[in-house]
Parts: C-alpha cells; sequence; structure tokens
DNA sequence: CTTTAATATCGAAGCGGTTCGATATTATAT
DNA sequence: ATATAATATCGAACCGCTTCGATATTAAAG
C-alpha cells in the first residue's frame, strides 16, 4: 500500500519548490497562471491532500472552530440548535473548516471540565449557541480567540440572532387584525434576551394599538420555555373563568403546544374559543392539534453565516465586533383561525 | 503575553531531555518514579498542554474521531442519536479525543459530499450512528481505518447495539402476563436490523406461547418509523371494525405515539380498549396521553462504550470485531395499563 | 537606458512534538 | 564475579507543512 502523497510529491513531479506548492495552496504571494495550473492539475493526479496537523503545526492555526452548546439546549428535545449546528457544520466544510462540537453546563461551576480545545490551542475561534451562563462568555473572552454567540447576545461580542422583534410585531399585527383585543402572553426565562424582546414587543404592539395590557393575561414566571412551562403558565391564566383573553401569543413553539394541551383540558377550542400563536417553527408544532401557526426562524442559515462571520474573524484577525439578526416570517397555520380562509 | 509552554520548557525546567518529559507525557517506556512526578509537577506548573497538531505530525495520529450520522438521524425531533453523540463526547474527552461530527447522505451518491476527514487523514477511527447505507460502510471499510457502528450492524464491522430480542421479549411477556393474546405489531422500515429484530422475537414469542400470528393485526410496510408512520400503520389495522387486536407492540415509541393517536381519534381509549407499548423510552413517550410503556435503551451509555471501543481499536491495531449488545429494561407506564396496580 | 517596482520561484529555518537507537546504570541469573 | 536483562535517560532524526528572506526575471517609470 503506498502511503499517502505529500506535498513534496507534487512539487517534485510538478519539478518546482516547496514553497510554491504551498503558495499555490493557500493562495498566496505570486504564482503564475500556468505553474498554478499545473500544480492544481498534480494535486488533484495524486489525490493530494495536506495534511492539518502538519499545517496546523506551521501555521499556528488548528481548522478548527470549536461549537459550545449546554447540554440542555443539545438535549432537548426540538432539534433547534442542532439545526443551527448543522447550519455551521455545512458552512464549515466550504471553507474547509473542522467543528468541534462540545456541551458544557450552564455555568462553569456546573460544567463537567471546560472544553479540552481551550486549552489545547486547538480551534481558530469559537462560537457559542444558545443561553448561556456570562462566566462562560466572559472565561471565553479573556483567552483572546475570536467568539461569537448565536441566538443570544452579550455586550462587545459578536452574535448571529433572531429578528425577535419583527416577528412579535408579526404575530400581534396578526392577532390585531383578526379583530382580538384580549391579548395574553406566555413565556418563560424572562432573562434571556430572546423571550424578553418578543415580550416587550407584545407590549409595544398592544399599547400601539391602544389597548392597555392587562397583567392577568400574561404569564412570564416559568423557568423555562418547555411545553410543561406552557401548560403551566397557560393554566395561571385560564385557571379562573372570567374576563379570560382570546389569544395568546407563546414565547416559543414547545410553550404554545402546552398551552394548546391545557386549553384542550380545559375544554376551550383552539382556535374558535382561543387563538394561540408560537415562535420558531418548529417541527412539532405542525404535528400539534390544531397545527400551530408560528413564525418561522432561520436556523441552518444563522449556523452558516455564524461560521461565516467566524471565517472572516480569524482571517481578518481585525476586533470588529458584528451583530448580525436574521430575518423571520409568519407561518399560517390552523391555531390562529385567521387568514387560512 | 507570554507564548504557550512548550515541551521544551517543561524539559528545561526539569533538567529533563525531551524525549523523557515526552515519556511521561504518553506513559510509554521506562521512567522513574521520582522523575515522572517531577516531570507531572512542572507541567502543572507551567500549565503546559501538549499541541495536538505538533502531536499529531510527529505521530501520525490525529487525536480525532469522526462521528457519522446521517442528516435524517441528526436532525430527526427526537434526540435519540444526539444522545448517543453526547456519550460518546463526553467519554472521548476522558481519553483525550475529539469528536469530528459530520453528517451524510444516506447513500454516498445522495450525500453533500463526502466528509473530509476521511480523506484529510484527520481521524484515527471513525463511528456511525444509526441505520446507514452499505454504500459508505463499504466505502469506509476500504480506507482501512477502524469503524464502529452503533445501533447498526454490518457483517465483519464492530458495532454497539441494543439487545433488541430482550426487549421485545419483556414486552411481549408483559402482554401475555396481562392476559392479552391478540397482539398486533406495528413498525416501519423492517431492513432496519432492529425492527428487524423486534419484530422476528414479537412472532417467536407469540408462537412460543402457542398462539398463531395474525398477519392482519401486523403492519410493517411504512417506510418509516416516525409518528406518522405509527398512525398510519394503526389505521391499516384498525380501520375494519371486527376482530382487532387488544395490545399494539410498537418497534418504536415515536409510532406507538402515532398510534394512540390514531385510536383517540378512532375512540378507542388507551389501555382501556387498547394496551400500546413502545421502544426508545424517548421523552416525548413521557409526555404523551396516556405515558407511553416502552423499553428503555441507554443511549449515552452506548455512546460512550463505542468511544472505549474505538480507543482500543485504535490504541491495538488489531483486526479483532467486537459485537457488543448493551441490556435495556422494561418502562411501566400506563399505557399498557398492566401492573402499575 | 537606467532605476524601481511588481512578479515568480526557491532554499532553509522552524513549528512542537514522537520515537528509534545509543549509552549508562542497576538488578537478576548463572 | 561475570554475563544478561531490565530500567532510566538522552540525542538526533523526522513528521509535512508554512513562511521569511534571497534571488532572478519582467514590467513600469523616469
Amino acid at each position: 500500500m503506498r502511503r499517502k502523497p505529500t506535498i513534496r510529491d507534487v512539487a517534485k513531479k510538478a519539478g518546482l519548490s516547496l514553497s510554491t506548492v504551498s503558495l499555490v495552496l493557500n493562495k498566496k504571494g505570486y504564482v503564475s497562471e500556468p505553474t498554478k495550473q499545473k500544480v492544481l492539475g498534480i494535486i488533484k493526479e495524486l489525490d493530494y491532500h495536506p495534511q492539518p496537523s502538519a499545517r496546523g503545526l506551521a501555521s499556528n492555526l488548528s481548522g478548527n472552530i470549536g461549537f459550545i452548546l449546554t447540554d440542555e439546549h443539545f438535549s432537548q428535545s426540538e432539534p433547534f440548535y442542532t439545526r443551527i449546528f448543522l447550519g455551521s457544520e455545512l458552512e464549515a466544510r466550504k471553507h474547509n473548516y473542522y467543528i468541534l462540537l462540545t456541551t458544557v453546563g450552564k455555568t462553569i461551576k456546573q460544567s463537567e471540565g471546560i472544553p479540552r480545545f481551550l486549552f489545547d490551542n486547538n480551534v481558530d475561534g469559537i462560537i457559542i449557541a444558545g443561553k448561556i451562563g456570562t462566566s462562560w462568555i466572559e472565561y471565553i473572552s479573556k483567552k483572546n480567540i475570536p467568539l461569537l454567540l448565536i441566538d443570544f447576545v452579550a455586550p462587545h461580542i459578536s452574535s448571529v440572532s433572531i429578528d425577535n422583534k419583527t416577528g412579535a410585531e408579526l404575530v400581534m399585527q396578526h392577532f390585531l387584525q383578526g379583530g382580538h383585543t384580549k391579548i395574553g402572553f406566555i413565556g418563560g426565562d424572562i432573562k434571556h434576551p430572546s423571550v424578553q424582546e418578543r415580550y416587550v414587543q407584545y407590549r409595544n404592539m398592544l399599547l400601539n394599538a391602544g389597548i392597555i395590557p392587562n397583567k392577568q393575561w400574561e404569564n412570564v414566571a416559568q423557568a423555562n420555555t418547555t411545553m410543561v412551562d406552557g401548560y403551566e403558565a397557560t393554566k395561571k391564566i385560564f385557571f379562573h373563568n372570567e374576563n379570560r383573553p382570546t389569544a395568546i401569543f407563546a414565547a416559543n413553539d414547545a410553550m404554545g403546544i402546552g398551552c394548546m394541551r391545557y386549553l384542550a383540558e380545559k375544554g376551550l377550542k383552539v382556535p374558535k374559543d382561543v387563538a394561540v400563536v408560537g415562535f420558531d417553527n418548529v417541527e412539532a408544532g405542525l404535528h400539534a392539534d390544531p397545527p400551530l401557526t408560528t413564525i418561522n426562524v432561520h436556523r441552518e442559515e444563522m449556523g452558516g453565516i455564524a461560521v461565516r462571520r467566524m471565517v472572516e474573524m480569524i482571517k481578518d484577525k481585525t476586533v470588529v465586533v458584528t451583530k448580525t439578526v436574521t430575518p423571520v416570517e409568519l407561518v399560517l397555520r390552523e391555531s390562529c383561525g385567521i387568514g387560512l380562509d
């Protein structure tokens, strides 16, 4: 079995020096067009692939991007962050980067150790997706390694996030146009920037429409945003029978589904008695009964954008902080009972 | 900012040669106890971490394990394979390996490219989780790199799989002990080894109990094993009204849930009219109505075992094929209406 | 027709480890 | 006491690539 070709083999066959081949490989310096083509041809012919470790050693770059998720986010039953990761991985391939995915506890203290790549000098940049303890962000910032957040924000840190404001606006517009005035909001983990933004805009839209928000129709006291939290939050609002909302804006689909589940138990029909809209356009919403109207979020794309930014950050070595907001759109289904004529 | 310490710094400070330090690092050769302790002390003191690329270059090992999942498996809404990956990642840390997670299409042709680490010589071994086209298995086998499958099997390839036989046995025993004789089976993707094993054992158990399987109560014609497939399969069985089964063994929880959904629509009560049991102990089963009795599968552990085996394979360089079967147990919940007194 | 700048290629040093063979010391067997 | 083996440490070669500075050639400017 012949051993794998090295850059030397390529150089020899081309009658050139290693340096020239390397320049072609890295698209650096001056190389004449014919030479370049010849090298490229030979590379293909020999099926040559530069060895990452050799490259890494020589260039002091690993060719890896670290991708950090909290255990919870990764294991949650809806593949939300998983999809984001997928988008990242796909994009990383295009740029010849590898992604090292790892999970950590919410805070450094709760974590089973610190990702090894942080010590090992084995990543050129780090992407964190989802809400995470600031202890982590601070810790990593100090490492002096490019850092980027997805679906989360922090001061002076680049991020790719969701246009929650517009999303909430779309939901509320829709409700208002459908004639609703008694609109409630459920959402847990109000400290999460995304939930907060949705909530704030919910209130703004009410006020803009000349409606005074009714605290009784809001519940943002849950710790998380799972289906069960949605169920509980809804229960709190609908428990007493007088003066109920006719529409519920759920901070995300999971809560929206939990909400509908409670309403079903309570004997209230969705959307006839209560209209419900979620956020995220998660698959489960499609299978819910009735299918959940929601706001679509481009998960894969967010992951892809994040990697593109990261690659720029690594190359440019500039310390510019970029905050990218990705668009959203309303997905009409039956749970809101409007507009599907 | 001082640069990161290298092995030279450690050696110098210890008054030893590079080789000796390296031996300590790799637990190889002969090093006296005091020397070893001294080196270890200095490593800690300097907070020295060997650089993966340098190691990789010198040792011709990458320190990485490739983890391949099909797109579908990775994105499926239940975090089944995700959990397996998690177990792998955790275990990999212990052995100082990194995991490169990547997704591929079912078959090579359908894939958006071949994982780059396969060319790049950037993994020391490969783990594939879940059902995948044999084209992939053949392709990778030829690469002469340790290969291991999780929740899937192929001739002459090491694997870590589920004890489906025992699982199916437990389900069927339970049904039989509960007095059921009219037991049906739903399962899609019958070519999947796991589904097949469950199905085969389902039939065996019936025959052993002196019951002749009724083809009308079986449906294994679905292409996949999703909730929708479970719904459809159940519909086929329950569509006509005479002579129905009183119990359904679903090939997995997703199908079990779909099954219950159809039954609910049909106005049949679970477990009173029909008992249902699933397989996998997926979280959604807990939230199902009623909660689904199922067979628990140790996902994280499977991932962990896989990595341990893989590390052995890499070290030993032996070509021994190991097939590990991980245990399962019955998880009693309400959908079977038996034994929960 | 020089001088200067851009283009093209190369040689050699260096990145930070591992590992083989050599050498020195100590323990064990004969 | 001597031969042999196990233990302990070291020096140097090497892994495959990048990159810096040197050199040669060609193009543009004065």
